[in-house]
DNA sequence: AAATCTATATTGGTATCCAATCTTGCGCTG
DNA sequence: CAGCGCAAGATTGGATACCAATATAGATTT
């Protein structure tokens, strides 16, 4: 049984990306100890972790709430990833193989096939994977890793900006992005790198309505009956 | 009072930063919870802090290290590193005033007057600070907190590389970049930080020999104001 | 000398307690 | 009736003591 707390920072996180914990939850040590049947100290621990990932902010003495990036965050977040996916574009321009075009070809592809199933769940994690992927065959762990924090960030956006996609059109991107690429046309790629974040951006309109503040123990339901069903059945029966 | 953990882990951090606590030292949670006069709840979570921070490993049952790169992560650290400025680099070229380029002048001629004075140290850390100034005039602070933790990183390799340095020459880059940029040259300023930062890795030789294992007390006693641990809370917090 | 077994130390975690601080709600006053 | 202040309750931050699991090291055996 490996360390508890990173299990239960693991599983928070899970619920923050999928949106079952919104921006601006209280998460209290001591409901989220009896949900999850382990101590409170145990619960401090994971949100230190996640407090660290900036995906909750802790403030002394009142505890912790799930980040809630304000605008110009998110526009530093769309920044940064912007500054680093064209770094990448960079690199791969210069170095990558055909079996590296290929891989990314391959996956958009995945991605086209999707939409026209009109499945729009998975068209949406392709298209957020076909970015991983794209940092990836850079071959710098920590630079992925970097650019996964970054990412998580902007699902704490997805939340507070309701987000109107056009999958077709950013797929379209991608697919002009390594074309361009590939041809060595790299000015022209960062551009539409840049381009393409915009359009991201500009997909969300600011939610100003007010969002209810959720129960914790509904949110974290789906996780519970996995793999911690044994406390959690003890904690209810309390 | 603040967050008792919260400065324990800074504390730890400027040791390791100071290179008073060498990659591969054990971090013993019981010794240094006696040392601060602290519990080994507040240790631990400072503990975690680093390790999310990759300044720390924590390995299951067996504890806390100082954290040591390999050779690979080396290379990786500055392959992100020369990413970020490359592409701070670009926006600076567009975007930065005439303030700003007379703001990064002023500390490179700041340096310079280091090195004539013979300040050894003082010209290491302006060298270092113009990196992060460099990247505080994009104006993105999501950037400047990575880019701050990837430098953090540089230090760990100090430790396990010897380094010597050429600072008339990273001195002389620096100012190279600054005018090209200036004029709006991107790509051979591009170039220039590639090379910079290959040349600041040349600096370090491999440095096969075996560290000591460091006394925690004794690489800590800078931190504290005496003998006895009692005394850290009254010289830290009010 | 090598391998195995045992003893001890350390980590990961729980339960309980306490101080400090924040929040809430009540009552008092103008 | 509105506004203020203060006391009660709740929550966080931390200490202490204790236990289980695991790793290290030392002792024993072959």
């Amino acid at each position: 049984m490996g360390n508890l707390s990173e299990q239960i920072s693991e599983t928070l996180k899970t619920a923050i990306l999928e949106q079952r914990l919104i921006p601006g939850t209280k998460l209290g040590e001591r409901e989220l100890a009896e949900i999850f049947g382990v101590s409170r100290i145990v619960v401090r621990q994971a949100l230190i972790r996640l407090g660290t990932d900036g995906l909750v902010t802790i403030e002394r003495n009142r505890g912790a709430f799930v980040a809630k990036p304000s605008l110009q965050e998110a526009l530093e977040i769309y920044d940064t990833l912007t500054l680093l996916e064209q770094g990448v574009a960079m690199q791969l321009s210069e170095r990558l193989d055909a079996a590296g075009w290929d891989k990314l070809k391959a996956h958009v592809a995945l991605q086209a096939e999707a939409i026209d199933r009109g499945d729009h769940q998975a068209a949406d994690e392709l298209g957020q994977g076909f970015h991983t992927m794209f940092i990836a065959l850079a071959g710098n762990r920590l630079l992925q890793d970097i650019h996964a924090q970054v990412v998580q960030r902007t699902f704490l956006l997805r939340s507070l900006y309701t987000s109107r996609f056009d999958y077709c059109n950013l797929l379209n991107e991608h697919t002009k992005i390594i074309n361009l690429l590939e041809r060595g046309r790299v000015k022209q790629a960062m551009e539409l790198i840049d381009a393409h974040h915009r359009h991201v951006v500009r997909g969300y309109v600011l939610d100003t309505s007010e969002y209810p503040t959720v129960n914790l123990k509904d949110a974290l339901r789906p996780e519970l009956s996995g793999d911690n069903e044994s406390q959690y059945l003890a904690a209810t029966g309390t």
